[in-house]
DNA sequence: TGCCAGGCCGGGT
DNA sequence: ACCCGGCATGGC
């Protein structure tokens, strides 16, 4: 049976925020590659990265698998941590080319369980981005958790403080049904609740739209 | 000025 | 199985 605290969360959320239309991004691998540059990074400065690829047409499979790590890393720099997520997505490139031809068409037809697996053994994505990548490129049904999802999660009592990354997506798995649209919404919502109340070092507020909760 | 942002890895306990 | 330093830029 479903805990229909999950369901009354989205809606107080939606209701306040309204609908958020998220993966910000203009194609499937714009996703992707948004995920990966925003590992522990603000979306501004992702989105000035994804800027510097798409000025000069760079943002397609094809042609980051045949630009230089050191140029991509240069290109990627605003978003921080720009060595390390070159690599990264020269990571996710030769996967996708050695195992779907370059094609995220072909990649989603793979059965989404042993896909999420795969995706996990590439080398600098984690839960998170695979998730990600899953949900808003490829329309699998996968719960995003991210830090903000911890945090608000905790902060209400609906998870202890050391939840895993697992354990929280579970919740949401088991609570809600496996409805893609709602996935991408909710995430969406929780990261704007995140950003505007549920903030890292500040108390509480009751403007919050969860406030109810406690 | 220091802390934070839509994580993840590798080495040490 | 956890814990922690490292990775780096731009905003407030």
């Amino acid at each position: 049976m479903k805990n229909r605290i999950f369901l009354e969360i989205f809606d107080r959320l939606y209701k306040f925020f309204g609908p958020q239309g998220w993966w910000p991004a203009e194609t499937p691998f714009e996703v992707c590659v948004g995920a990966i540059l925003t590992q522990n990074a603000s979306w501004k400065n992702v989105e000035r990265a994804i800027k510097n690829l798409k000025e000069i047409n760079l943002l397609t499979p094809e042609a980051l698998y045949n630009l230089s790590e050191k140029e991509l890393s240069e290109l990627i720099k605003p978003s921080g941590f720009y060595n390390l997520k070159a690599k990264r997505l020269k990571n996710f490139i030769h996967f996708l080319f050695e195992n779907y031809g370059g094609s995220l068409e072909k990649m989603k037809e793979e059965e989404p369980e042993t896909l999420r697996k795969k995706l996990l053994e590439i080398k600098g994505l984690g839960p998170e981005t695979v998730d990600s990548i899953l949900l808003y490129a490829l329309d699998k049904p996968f719960f995003v958790v991210d830090a903000y999802t911890y945090r608000i999660l905790s902060r209400h009592g609906l998870c202890p403080e050391e939840t895993s990354y697992e354990e929280l997506q579970s919740l949401f798995h088991e609570n809600l049904d496996k409805d893609t649209d709602l996935f991408k919404e909710y995430h969406a919502l929780l990261v704007a609740c995140g950003k505007n109340f549920c903030k890292k070092r500040e108390p509480l507020c009751k403007d919050c739209p969860l406030s109810y909760l406690r």
